[in-house]
DNA sequence: GCCATGATGACAGCAAACTGTCAGATTGAC
DNA sequence: GTCAATCTGACAGTTTGCTGTCATCATGGC
């Protein structure tokens, strides 16, 4: 592998993502971390209030399924976090005038003072975070990382095509 | 709650990180995926080729504990990926000169091997990706990130603070 | 030397994502 | 109108992280 083969200098490319990959996993980590602490007195969890978003943020009701595709989840997750709200009465279920078995999930009066209180205090948790930080700085950091994902997104075919073009004999 | 108030224009900000919160989640999805994807058939997964890399990095051999701390995250969930690990025969367990019930976690030649094979692909699908972008964009991605990360370990007192002062009564 | 304290691994169980399978409800092609 | 394909929720099981508890070992104050 030969250096300055390539304009932008591989390594230094190389090294930044490494890097870059690394403060993901550990921000989502600590994002969870925090918002469960956030707004775990409100009987929610990062889990929950996602999914709460995801219900208030929606022009209409909308049935487990819509609300697991538009948040990218898988169905079954979805379902699972809406069943365990309902047992504690944040959200209930309404009948759908266009599906007998796909109910509405709708927010109850406790759902919704709850998400409430939750985007307040995210809000000034935020704002303490960002004080001093450019917004432009923000703004480049999430125009990159979808950048990024999108290009992930349209490498699938490269993937299998380096698996396949390296494989070696790795067995005992 | 008023307009203006900060220098910084806080909508803006506040904006700007739920666009990145979001990409966090998400990138960290597809890294996961795409991971998997390039070192299934090498016997690993993304979490395997993570501790690995730790193994790797390390100067000297280290213990389980050691290596979970080094990167983040629990002792219990390092454990098990060792364990699997081990069961496949990609680590092997050295005894611990300064502690009998910490043995030292060293990779086996297969280990190695499927290790090296491993970062040889993941520098060829990220050549991929980062073609074309500056350097300096990425780095400038990473560096908020980390500055991001260390002001959310710094908050939570904060945290603590805006639950205990923004608690109404939430109950039925 | 003795014993409290902390580090470590083993084990059990929880959380939140996933996949697969199934039956009932809806929808569209015909 | 009928029937195949699709959508939906329910259920079971997997993965990969977590927390909590326990017994054992190491270390350091005394």
């Amino acid at each position: 592998m030969g250096s300055a083969s390539l304009p932008g200098d591989p390594d230094r490319s190389r090294r930044a993502v490494s890097g870059l990959v690394i403060e993901v996993f550990r921000l989502k980590g600590d994002l969870i971390e925090a918002g469960d602490a956030l707004v775990h007195d409100l009987g929610l969890t990062s889990a929950r209030w996602q999914v709460l978003g995801a219900v208030a943020l929606a022009p209409a009701p909308l049935p487990v399924a819509h609300i697991a595709r538009n948040m990218g989840l898988a169905r079954q997750s979805v379902q699972r976090v809406v069943d365990d709200m309902r047992a504690d009465g944040l959200v209930r279920l309404e009948p759908n005038p266009h599906h007998r078995r796909a109910p509405l999930v709708a927010m109850t009066s406790r759902g919704e003072a709850a998400y409430k209180q939750a985007m307040a205090r995210k809000d000034l948790w935020v704002d303490g975070l960002t004080a001093g930080l450019p917004p432009e700085a923000i703004e480049a950091a999430g125009t990159l990382l979808r950048a990024l994902q999108q290009r992930i997104g349209a490498s699938h075919d490269r993937i299998a095509a380096i698996a396949t073009s390296t494989r070696r004999e790795i067995q005992e």
